[in-house]
DNA sequence: CGCTCGGTTGAGACGGTTCAAGACGTGTGG
DNA sequence: CCACACGTCTTGAACCGTCTCAACCGAGCG
């Protein structure tokens, strides 16, 4: 379907990947590349739009360029929970299933690497390192996914918010790993709508202002703006956390960096390509393009 | 290490194997059986006894033959959270990986099929069916695990147990699914202690219990003994437990059975075979092996 | 200017936990 | 055989964390 539509054996759009060496390609042989090359497609989508929708076909799978998805399932009555966010450099989509299991929709604006997901089956089924990669990324998010059983089972609201926070520290640290190394603030920053926010947490926006707002109060992080936090307390942060220091190696390895020795070969380029992603929550209301 | 200590070319095992067509070794071709075969031996595990430690090495995988597996996560305070159950057939352990970032302990008195994680991972890396899977296997426990962050985060305790109940009734229906079609009563039973099920739907006993007998009370279930129930409505059980028709659908595919079409091929030896699985909550507490 | 939208703050209600006591069944030892 | 102890489950009452509802605030925008 999309093949057809607009072939794009266009080799060049990968070279100018900014996540190229964070996503399953990054593993592929000349020929596999070629082959992912010829089967997809760039596409940015606004922020609010659903990318697939719950329960519908599994027509497409890709990765995400620039911006965020969420995952989302929805009880009868409305209530709704956001299962998963995709950052930068991640795989979205349901592989090997006719339908999907959960929504999949734009949580800011996006640009996504897009494939028919029959194509992109076929490519992995004559390139084996690509389902072995498949498999190990799939595994990373099956840990991760339980940890996130742990947060919102075990821990409590204030537990939840500062777990978010020291994760959302955790991929600015990486970002700025060598470079100006120690010298930056540590600033978390969050991407997403306190709405989503509240989902991703399962709470409230006002559970969230009120723990925010008491992590202020006792020092522990200033308020830059709504989305922004400088910590300025990191281990009294991890404590309020109630995790081990430990459990933080799980979400290290998952969104926004892919699994870990990659990014080395990163360091560099990463500031300059990844600006885009980073800036995208101020223009997030803003359309950049049509389905 | 497993190797050297018991070779165990020991095919007869195999073939004697009551999950056989549900593991990962129906996929195998006979080679690839072969080396399973060579890399495994059976274990039996008492309940309660830890299988892998959280953090620990992670240096064997394997299938459980019978009873019931739990995966845990504790916090530094001693929260602690079941993140999985592991039922006959399925896969457990962690591979690629290291260290496995869960407890693995018997849930109840436990027989696995063990082998060697690098072991396992050379037979897996020589035989593409496998890997194949595996990936299949794991992209399904995804979906289960996300399907259990809508329980933890969305559904009242409540809902929670309706839904458990719901999930047992379907692993009983599916075992009965040919055999004494519809004649048999529409019984759940749950194979787990009551403060397992207490951590796995992250409330507690005395909770579950109030509820359990609120559902008696009016009319939905009716209480055989502490551990089976016999659904009297099941329509008014699936609208208490909040979700929709089709999302129990996740869950049938997952514990117990393997994913779908396989479960037709073992119709009418699962009776006969399954008996020590379903009668292991009895013996629970007497040992039936050393580690 | 007044609208909307995202965020903040307060007061009250509610669901679920906690604590404590009691019931039940089962295995053990006198 | 009974008495006792122990673990599991049940039931009640008080307590607490979080949600709900509502009012308020400030920024951006037509």
């Amino acid at each position: 379907m999309f093949e057809s539509d607009k072939p794009h054996i266009d080799n060049s759009r990968c070279d100018r990947c900014a996540v190229r060496d964070r996503t399953v390609c990054a593993v592929a042989h000349l020929a596999a590349e070629n082959e992912l090359a010829r089967v997809s497609r760039t596409r940015r989508v606004p922020a609010g739009e659903t990318i697939l929708a719950e329960n519908a076909e599994a027509s497409i799978v890709g990765n995400v360029l620039a911006g965020v998805l969420r995952m989302t399932k929805t009880l009868p009555d409305g209530r709704e929970q956001i299962v998963g966010l995709i950052n930068p450099g991640e795989f979205f989509g349901r592989p090997y299933s006719e339908t999907v299991e959960f929504a999949y929709e734009a949580a800011t604006d996006v640009e996504l690497c897009v494939m028919d997901r029959r194509s992109f089956e076929a490519v992995v089924a004559r390139n084996p390192e690509l389902e072995h990669e498949l498999l190990l990324t799939t595994l990373d998010d099956l840990a991760f996914a339980r940890e996130r059983m742990l947060l919102l089972g075990c821990q409590n609201t204030l537990e939840r918010v500062a777990t978010y926070l020291l994760v959302m520290l955790e991929h600015r640290e990486q970002l700025f790993a060598d470079v100006a190394l120690q010298e930056h603030k540590r600033v978390a920053v969050s991407a997403i709508t306190r709405r989503d926010l509240a989902s991703y947490l399962s709470t409230t926006i006002e559970t969230i202002s009120r723990h925010i707002h008491h992590l202020s109060r006792i020092g522990v992080i200033r308020i830059i703006d709504s989305s922004r936090f400088e910590v300025l307390a990191y281990e009294m942060l991890l404590a309020l956390s109630g995790l081990a220091r430990e459990d933080l190696r799980l979400f290290r390895k998952a969104p926004l960096f892919g699994r870990g020795p990659r990014l080395v070969a990163l360091n560099g380029i990463i500031q300059s390509r990844q600006t885009p992603v980073l800036t995208s929550v101020k223009t997030r209301s803003s359309r950049i393009g049509h389905f």
